[in-house]
DNA sequence: TCCTCAAAACCTGTATGACAGGTTGATATT
DNA sequence: AATATCAACCTGTCATACAGGTTTTGAGGA
């Protein structure tokens, strides 16, 4: 096969970036949304004039940045926004230690002080019963560190939610991985339970005033939570 | 083949992405860094028992999230943080509809007001040079609007470096794709020279501010900058 | 006519083998 | 000892095969 259509133009920088971009560019042209199915793999072998490998490689990248959803027998489909590329990068640049856990935190708290803002001007009662009933689940499991955690993660992931602009939901959502993996060690830093307690406090005082619908103290409970948290992490050496 | 080493645990998510945590693990637990060799994919398919099909599709996948760098008779390398992925999520977003053009406005005013008062704070006289020397080619170049997008993105991009923080960089970078699409769109809302010309000054008391290293100066400049962008996009009809 | 259900057609997931061409290191020659 | 050449290894791409899923279709029955 191959009956070279290509144009000899580019330095053709391999066969599947090409698939990956022919890809991208029909989701774009055909102007399909989330959920709309994408050619078969075999419609796409005979337009591009590769073999499958090539093509069910360049699915298979779309699909590891979840542009795309496959499943087996089914033909893959435009995805819906999500973090896991984000997260990927992330991870990856903290394993190679290209990047420092502080210097996330630095990026979490400009960007929390601002949705903390936006959801105490923008939330829906809906979503402030969310955040304050996250806040609520921290204090009740309060003996439990791991469960703690996860209440925390959604009190953050709720309050991005509520600034109802899904870029920063992305962008807060893609640190989680990363605070998963620290979490607990600013948590035992806070040895008594009157410090771990404060620091729920601290949680509960966010959402009041999203709930009062008050930005500016929104904004100075969540500057004051992360200095906080970062001091903790700094206190366990965590540069 | 297939000697089935698979404890019947999970319910499988699939062979290629128990490969690419296989390989992500790899890169943990050996602590390799940037430029490092990973195992060749035919030790990959021994030491997980699939094919050099599903190693290959793990390769190729982390490769297209830029985790690594794949070259033709090469082993492939740990790559350095690149925000490929990052770039491709959010024009995914864009092309989708499920985020605005001003929504992203949003996230680069909040991000950006932290990443100039920093260079403010922490750039060196070179990174100081590199933002001054982009403000001026804009003006230098002002008849050529394509010439002063793509300095007004340098602009940006060199002061999140000078911010000294990369994760600020890499958000600030994967959103000069959707930069280039609208650029042009907020320029042809000043329709004069002087309009123009305003626009470009408001970068040079920027790259000012920076120089003479007065975070709040700084700060206050960008602000505006942002807030008269968005209003040009708007007016433009971008929602 | 309409419903049910089973077979057919189509699709993806994985395995195998083959070969071209790039890269690297060892060997042999000078 | 410097260099040239070759062998071994590696990735890029292609072709084929088959095992399961999923959707479509159409035949038969109500």
């Amino acid at each position: 096969m191959q009956e070279q259509t290509d144009p000899p133009g580019e330095p053709s920088p391999g066969l599947v970036s090409t698939a990956i971009q022919a890809i991208t560019q029909h989701i774009r042209s055909e102007g399909l949304a989330p959920g709309d199915p994408l050619p078969s793999e075999a419609a796409m072998t005979r337009q591009l004039n590769v073999s499958r490998t090539v093509v069910r490689e360049a699915f298979r990248s779309l699909s590891a940045m979840r542009l795309i959803d496959l499943s087996a027998g089914r033909r893959a489909t435009v995805a819906k926004l999500d973090t896991g590329a984000m997260s990927m990068v992330i991870e990856h640049g903290i394993t190679t230690q290209q990047i420092s856990v502080q210097q996330v935190y630095d990026v979490r708290r400009t960007i929390e002080m601002r949705t903390v803002a936006l959801a105490a001007l923008r939330r829906t009662d809906q979503e402030a019963a969310a955040i304050v009933q996250s806040a609520r689940l921290m204090r009740e499991n309060f003996k439990n560190p791991e469960t703690v955690m996860e209440h925390d993660i959604a009190f953050h992931e709720a309050i991005a939610a509520a600034s109802h602009n899904p870029v920063f939901s992305l962008i807060v959502t893609a640190f989680s991985g990363v605070t998963r993996r620290t979490w607990v060690i600013g948590w035992r830093t806070r040895s008594s339970d009157e410090d771990q307690l404060k620091m729920i406090k601290g949680h509960e005082d966010i959402a009041d005033a999203i709930l009062k619908g008050d930005p500016r103290l929104a904004a100075e409970h969540m500057a004051g939570h992360f200095d906080k948290s970062v001091k903790a992490l700094i206190d366990a050496g965590i540069a």
